[in-house]
DNA sequence: TAATCAAGTGTGAAATCAACACTATTTTAG
DNA sequence: CTAAAATAGTGTTGATTTCACACTTGATTA
């Protein structure tokens, strides 16, 4: 179990020795957490980036992320780099994978856990969304700069994630504000998917989507609102909103 | 980006110092890789656990694993701990999860990177299945003791991850010998499932399958070989195999 | 007030899925 | 050696899901 070497035969009496060496003895390389968060703002899916103040990659976008505290879970970390950059800590937040290969940071061996989150645009206030005293903007996927360490990987990899993701679970509902058309729904998806969806099969499968998985744990309900769209609309717009917002999926 | 502290508020000045700031300086975290090795034995789904020599939970069983190496991708480093465990080194291997509450492990904070393996019982020598020079040991996943640190969570996690890959993937190739029958890989699934499938819709979906993905890359071929199976089974048996292994399956 | 724009709604053909039973061949037991 | 037992192998039907496709209604805007 606890063997920090290579060496593949050891005694009884060795094994015994290393099985209570303390981990704290080895070397270790540096945790950071890297977070990945979308929004669909503009008709537009985008991606937070945050400019690097010092090297390496200075003055290269990145996606933001840090250091992991002692004391605090991985998914704690990721809420709290995201409260920090965005200043919204009620969203969706998915493990997405870990990256560690010994070259991607030239400094030291840094390992990264990466998380996926998804907030909606209304959450975010003007000031963070614009503001350039962290120096963070939004890109969309579509015409991204080049990144600093391995992040275009990660953000491939949180990309295609995403994209299955929809197809087989409800975390759309996560870029929708509160109340919302069908039309509106549809939108996210033709976004991230990239291509158009038929309007009738759509609302089809929304309703045996919901269907089905009502029976499940992790619960939401599509609920059909008296309310019609106030302005800016045309013809008949029901309105819409997820009654049991999903805290989690779990997978 | 590169802030090792909660403080939300810095300076330009402090950020840019903060940003030099070499990742080597801070507090680390341990970080282990655990490997979930999974194999079909005795028309049982098995997973290969090694009893632990020492503090914490001495004499407990626990899934293999080890710390990373300072020059050494977590991939290499988990294929690494797979072929001191068991001495084979050419199989599935996915990364799974990775676990890091704070608590997990009584001495320090360690950070587990876990993988999911999948081997073929016949690439097993009797002597590392049987021996019990490392104490390790197959267990059925439907008869499993007491395990070390969070392991059974991560070991619920592998089971998820493996049940639901079947459904979308081929994965289950990996658990069957070189040359099998449509029987014997129907068991695989079963056994996996814990539930009977019917043998027509089982052999249907397979052609279907088969049709669909070879169109896609990571390529595989069923093919039907003229042999028939020597003894110890009845009736017409046609083997089977598959024509170009998957070395691994993307997502 | 006429023209434009998006909302909203149903059907039929094709593919997929789920349930279901018998015959042929080999092994094993008497 | 012969009968009984065990597994291999094979199609059809009805139900469900998927996909393609077009017109009417109502609000907005020129």
């Amino acid at each position: 179990m606890t063997k920090p070497k290579t060496n593949p035969l050891e005694t009884p009496a060795e094994q015994a020795f290393l099985a209570q060496y303390n981990p704290a003895d080895y070397d270790r390389p540096s945790v950071t957490v890297d977070i990945v968060i979308f929004t669909i703002l503009d008709n537009d899916l985008k991606v937070l980036l945050v400019r690097r103040k010092g090297p390496p990659y200075q003055d290269m976008w990145a996606i933001p992320g840090g250091f992991i505290e002692m004391n605090e879970s991985l998914e704690a970390s990721a809420l709290r780099e995201l409260k920090e950059e965005t200043g919204v800590d009620q969203v969706y937040l998915e493990q997405l994978y870990t990256f560690g290969e010994p070259g991607r940071d030239p400094r030291t061996r840094v390992i990264t856990v990466a998380y996926l989150a998804l907030i909606e645009a209304s959450q975010l206030t003007p000031v963070q969304a614009g503001s350039d005293a962290a120096e963070a903007k939004w890109f969309s996927l579509y015409a991204l700069p080049d990144l600093a360490f391995d992040h275009q990987l990660i953000l491939d990899y949180a990309l295609q994630r995403l994209r299955s993701k929809l197809e087989y679970t409800n975390v759309a509902f996560q870029l929708v504000p509160e109340k919302f058309t069908l039309t509106e729904l549809q939108r996210i998806y033709e976004i991230i998917w990239h291509e158009k969806l038929d309007k009738r099969n759509f609302r089809k499968r929304l309703t045996i989507r919901e269907l089905n998985s009502t029976k499940q744990d992790g619960d939401y309900m599509l609920e059909e609102l008296a309310e019609t769209r106030p302005g800016g609309n045309y013809g008949p717009t029901k309105l819409y909103r997820f009654s049991d917002r999903v805290e989690k999926i779990v997978r």
